[in-house]
Formats: C-alpha cells, sequence, structure tokens
DNA sequence: GAACGAAACGAACGTTCGTGCTATTACTTT
DNA sequence: AAAGTAATAGCACGAACGTTCGTTTCGTTC
C-alpha cells in the first residue's frame, strides 16, 4: 500500500466521522484538510472533486458495513439467529461513528437532491433491504417464521427500527432508546412466530 | 394584518417547502429572497441573523402541524379512532410539503448540532410523542388496548413507523410505502389489542 | 395632502466555499 | 545514489455565504 493510499485512507476515516455528524453535504475540503494536517489543495488533490470525494466516502463506509454487520452475521447459524445478529451488528455500528450510521445522515439529505451520491445511496439501501429479507426467507425455510410472513415487510420493519433508534439516541438522547429498539425488535419476530 | 407580517408569513411559507427539502440548515437567505422576489436584505430585515429565520420556520410548521394533525384528531373520539385518525393526519401531512415532514429533516441535520434551534426542535418531537403517548393512554381506559401494554413503547413505534415511511418513500421511491405503513401500523394496533 | 415609520432596495463588507495553477518536497524504483 | 513519479504546499480565482449600511419607496395615520 504506497503513502498515497494511506492517506487517502486515512482522509476517508476521518470523512466518515464527520459527515457522520454533519452529513456528506456538511462535509467541506478546508475543515477536513485542517483535521487531517493537509492543506486544502494537498487533500483536494486526492480527489478530483467534492463529489468524487462524497462518492469514495460513501463507498468506504459501505465496505465498513459489509464488514461489521453483514460478513459477521453470516457465522451466524441461518434464519433467527442470523437475523439477530444482522441486528446486533447493526447496534454496534450505529455506535462506531460519533454521529451514528453515516446512511441515515446521508439518506435525509439526499432524499430529494437527485445525482451520483443519491443513486449509490439508494442502491446500497435496496442492497442492505434485499440482505434482510433474504436472512428472513432462509429462516422461513428453517421453520424460524411463519410460512406466510411477508420478507420485505419483515425487511421494511427492521429499518422502521433501525431509524427509530437512530432518532431516539441521537436527537431526543433517550436513554431507554436501546432497550425501545430490543422489544420493537423483539416484538418484529414475535408477530413472525411460526402458529405453535 | 400588516404589510410586514403578510410578506414575513409568505416567507415562512416559502421557507418551509425550502426546508423540507434541503433542511434548515440548507435554507439560505440569498436563494430563498429570490423565491421570493425580494432581495436579500428586503428579506433579512424580517429577520435578524439565520439563526432567528430557522427558529421561526420551526415555529410556523410546529403551527402549522398542530392544526394539520394533532387538533383535528381531536374531533375523533377517544381511543383506537383517535390514534388512526393522527396517523392518517400525519400522513397527509407528510405529503403536504414538497420534501415531505419537516421535523424529519431537521431532526437529521441537528442531532450532532446544540443550540436554540435544537433544543426547540426537541421539544416539539417529545410533545408529539407524549400526544401520542396520552391517546393511548385513553385507549387503555376505553378498553381499546391492553392495560399492560407500555404507552411511551408505543409512541416510539409509532414514531418508527412514520420515520420507516419517510425515508421509504422519499429515499427509495417505493410505491409500496403507503401500504408498508398502514400493514405497519394495523401491527402495532394488534399487538396491543385487549385479550378476547 | 403632509408627515412619519415601516419595508424594501442596492452595494459592499469579510469569510468560506470548491477548484485551479505552479513549485517543491517526499517517496519509489532502478 | 540518481531519476522519475507521486504527494503536498502555497497562492489565487470567482462565487456564494451571512451580515451591515445608507438610501429610497411604500403604507399608514393625522
Amino acid at each position: 500500500m504506497s503513502k498515497g493510499d494511506l492517506t487517502r485512507t486515512a482522509i476517508l476515516d476521518e470523512a466518515s466521522r464527520v459527515a457522520s455528524r454533519v452529513g456528506l453535504g456538511g462535509l467541506t475540503i478546508g475543515t477536513l484538510a485542517a483535521q487531517t494536517n493537509l492543506s486544502k489543495s494537498g487533500l483536494f488533490g486526492h480527489f478530483q472533486s467534492k463529489e468524487a470525494l462524497q462518492l469514495q466516502v460513501l463507498e468506504h463506509g459501505i465496505n465498513r458495513f459489509v464488514d461489521v454487520v453483514v460478513r459477521p452475521a453470516l457465522a451466524a447459524p441461518r434464519g433467527e439467529p442470523r437475523m439477530r445478529a444482522l441486528f446486533a451488528n447493526w447496534l454496534k455500528w450505529e455506535s462506531a461513528l460519533p454521529g451514528g450510521c453515516l446512511f441515515i445522515a446521508a439518506a435525509v439529505e439526499f432524499d430529494d437532491q437527485p445525482g451520483p451520491v443519491r443513486d449509490r445511496l439508494v442502491r446500497s439501501q435496496q442492497d442492505w433491504l434485499d440482505t434482510v429479507a433474504q436472512v428472513f426467507r432462509s429462516g422461513i425455510a428453517e421453520g424460524h417464521f411463519r410460512p406466510d410472513a411477508d420478507p420485505d415487510q419483515f425487511a421494511y420493519d427492521l429499518y422502521s427500527v433501525m431509524l427509530g433508534y437512530h432518532h431516539a439516541s441521537r436527537l431526543l438522547n433517550d436513554p431507554a432508546a436501546g432497550t425501545r429498539a430490543e422489544v420493537a425488535f423483539e416484538m418484529l419476530l414475535a408477530t413472525r412466530a411460526p402458529a405453535g
């Protein structure tokens, strides 16, 4: 790994932390350069535009998300255990960055702002929803969930729980947010429990 | 109503629409002045700072939220009917502005940005959660919901459903978002149904 | 209709934004 | 160790930001 790639990665790490707090649009070349002990032009040289920087921050985050949330969950047994691992890992992910999940901040910011950043973000979110739905389907096959339950609805519901946790903990500073999210998650599973 | 109040209200109306798309921080005096056919200084004269503008946009939105969502719901019978009215009205509210619910956009933007804007926003969100919890409590009294259900947990869950709908419809452009939200809402009620 | 205050304007302020240049330093490779 | 390339700094640019100023136009009131 060359020196350039090294500092570029360091820049993206710091940029991820900043963007989790102020969003991808809130990123500025100047402040980011100051926080990485680089000149504006020195940092700018690694990217050719601000949009390219935003895209690379996004890509960097997606890679880290897969490493932290998705891949480790694949070690858990198919179906419900894997779903629980996914959710538990996501909670860790949410706490890993100072401003919480980077994608949530970006989602609200870019939902009315067309362009490649939004496109990439949408695709990553759909990938996540597909992953959840797929794990749910294998849970049906394993007999952990009702066969008539809708996997896409479950993915939608889980996404809502994640958003609710982010808001309750970040904006409202609700100390009960963690348990609230756990309760909501258990309720999500309970409503899909196979008929006993 | 004087001329000044009239244009000030017009400014706040337009600012609400803009802020629903780009957030309160994304508001700029210059573009807002252009969209209201005013000069920058002419518009600025109505407010003494950008922060004051943001606060007044927020207050303006809160008043409209009460008019559109909360007050009409009080016409519905206590308990479950009123809860359904609250949710239905909120869906209208979400569609009323071009960028969806103004508070959601602001929430993500200011969750790591201390100051009076954030403080006011937090207070309004807690008021909303309290309203939902209170309606739920009267629903328990009416025998619509299980007595052992947690009203605050319900408010948290409903908030999550709202957030999920906002994201699915705004960012992902999911045409099924509406029905997904309805299904989630019905599930919320079903899990609180009194033991039959 | 005269007089007064409110409302809007145009111009400019200092700052920061993203983005180009041109050197110069630091790595890498032979 | 020399040569060549990659990385960083320094400087400057045009534009947009929030803000202030002095001036002019408009509404309102006597």
